[in-house]
DNA sequence: ACGTCATGCGGACCACGGTCCGCTTAACCC
DNA sequence: GGGTTAAGCGGACCGTGGTCCGCATGACGT
């Protein structure tokens, strides 16, 4: 990447990050991101590819420490606990990680939300299925890792504790209910 | 409703079902669906909302069939069968019928993923939900019901079944398994 | 039949995401 | 330093969803 690309590209979260910031996520579009980085609009498009690109470079460092505390972190959350412990932790944490994030990742949602190959729901399919291989407790361990993540999903989250009224600690009991149940043997 | 504006409206659905039918769902614009009905896209909106509230009208028929049938059908589907019963049937119906309409549902989609409130999702969700209940597995049913209801999502079939290669049947068994799961004590 | 008026209509208009292409310029080699 | 070239840039442009508002017209009471 050539250095006024790459110089560009951290002006530009700067400027995102900015806007985010003072005035919410749903003034975030490509041109006003553009503008305020002093930059014309295709470059934004070239750099993050589309809406959705920039809102995931915009979470990333976040995702990142997120990813690392369930792959590498200290148990229960991290390897050394359990399987079904660490499964138990994996709700809360993703549903948090989700909560701090809500109101970005909504406003990203009209897209990602076909692109369930999208990387973070990726990483954790994967991560709970190999939990779910790990506690041996057969079944069909993709398909019951896929109905599991499915719990967790900011819409869900969004429309559970926003609309219905239930408080994250309910969604976090509902999540150790629902692994208590699919794990058991 | 006046005579014209419910003319209006059945032209339109008309000319929306033919759209689809001939061109794809991709071409479903509301501008196309205006002219080809021969009125003004204004008129569009008023009847129909926005683009979703269009597809959901064009749907409504077959969702009111499929509703019907584990609301009101035979078992085991419908009443009579025991509830755990019910809901293994429950399953296989609601993919059967997702993936009959997938291609206009994923159209909708980008919209439709932000209302989790859309009337489709919560008639299954106080379905299963009562189901659960009369089953009396105890924990809380809301929340399971919201999980479960989950892995019934168009989003989500395409995928596994498309990007995935999975097929319909192993989707239904893995339905199967995860409902045994929840639902034994 | 006629007057009144809410209902409905049309299409100009806007905002936004995304594409395209001719121009610019950093990077690299000699 | 100068020449070459691919990477980068900008902003005009497009399609689409959605809004708005002045005009038309069907419904209804008299």
């Amino acid at each position: 990447m050539r250095a006024d690309a790459a110089r560009n590209r951290t002006r530009l979260l700067e400027a995102a990050a900015r806007l985010v910031a003072e005035r919410g996520p749903e003034c975030l579009t490509m041109e006003a991101v553009a503008s305020a980085a002093s930059v014309g609009k295709g470059t934004v498009f070239r750099r993050f590819g589309d809406r959705t690109g920039l809102i995931m470079a915009l979470l990333d460092r976040s995702e990142r420490i997120y990813q690392e505390s369930f792959l590498h972190g200290p148990p229960p959350l991290g390897p050394g606990a359990p399987p079904v412990r660490r499964l138990e932790a994996f709700g809360p944490a993703t549903l948090r990680h989700l909560d701090a994030h809500r109101a970005l990742l909504l406003s990203a949602e009209p897209e990602a939300c076909r692109r369930l190959d999208l990387a973070p729901r990726y990483v954790r399919v994967t991560h709970v299925t190999s939990l779910l291989r790990e506690a041996d407790t057969g079944g069909d361990a993709e398909l019951l890792a896929e109905a599991l993540v499915g719990y967790l999903d900011v819409a869900l989250l969004h429309h559970l504790t926003r609309r219905r009224g239930m408080s994250l600690d309910r969604l976090e009991a509902g999540w150790h209910d629902l692994v208590a149940r699919v794990t058991r043997t």
